[in-house]
DNA sequence: ATTATATTACGAACTTAATCGTATCTCGTG
DNA sequence: CACGAGATACGATTAAGTTCGTAATATAAT
């Protein structure tokens, strides 16, 4: 009841992968190391051992027509944001989108950033009313 | 550097038993068995053991001063809801909140929720004018 | 006091995650 | 064609999380 084709939560490690493949695009296990080692000290066979969990598990896809495999991400940053959301709602908020939403915006928040958001909602409310 | 007295990240199985005695407030085990049976079937001693495990990493305090012990959260509900999203802010959404922001009110919203955001944004804005 | 009952404590089993060393494979170059 | 560099595959290790059975302990009832 939650583990469906595209709703596996990416484990701590799998994300910063993630991270990595949404800012280079489709790349070799070599290049994601070379990225990974700018921040941390992590083995070159673990950063290839958990892309190929990764494969498994279908976070991520791989073009192994060349010797050095191309991972890519198989879903796109946006879609895993709101996988993640929807997982923290239901399980810290009771389910209420609009709680985390004023969780959030009472822990820090600038003049700019309110305005964007003002924006949206209007955006929103106008959707809203052409449907 | 981000292991601190307070900070510790509630596993799932924590996070369950913590939403538990955020709404009953202080409770032995057998009531927090009771009220996690409602929805799932776990054993008795698994949800003593986790609290147990859990007055370790001091996420409960507990009173032994019955033979029945009683176990109380540690910290807020709003205080973890708030270490949550920052991990989630950090870990997935490079650090910005307004980003998350924006991300979960493009899943899910409605006219109310919108106005009591909006509503929110004037009381921030304001505080801010103040200081 | 003895027994029954409820509770905590302890530890084992199983799973998943993360890390890395070693073995194996592939391919370009001499 | 042999070799070496660079790649993948595989398996072992460690740690954390989850679950629960059994032992030990404390309280209440007979």
């Amino acid at each position: 009841m939650a583990r469906d084709n595209n709703d596996i939560k990416p484990t701590e490690a799998e994300l910063t992968l993630l991270n990595i493949l949404w800012k280079l695009g489709p790349a070799t296990v070599r290049q994601v190391h070379e990225t990974v080692s700018e921040t941390q000290k992590t083995g070159y066979t673990t950063v290839l051992k958990i892309l190929q969990i990764m494969h498994e598990k279908a976070l991520v896809i791989r073009d192994e027509s060349n010797r050095a495999h191309v991972y890519a991400a198989a879903n796109s940053e946006t879609f895993t944001q709101s996988s993640l959301l929807k997982d923290l709602v239901s399980k810290a908020f009771g389910g209420s989108t609009s709680k985390l939403v004023m969780r959030a915006l009472n822990n820090s928040t600038s003049k700019e950033e309110i305005a964007d958001i003002r924006q949206l909602l209007n955006e929103i409310e106008e959707q809203e009313q052409e449907q």
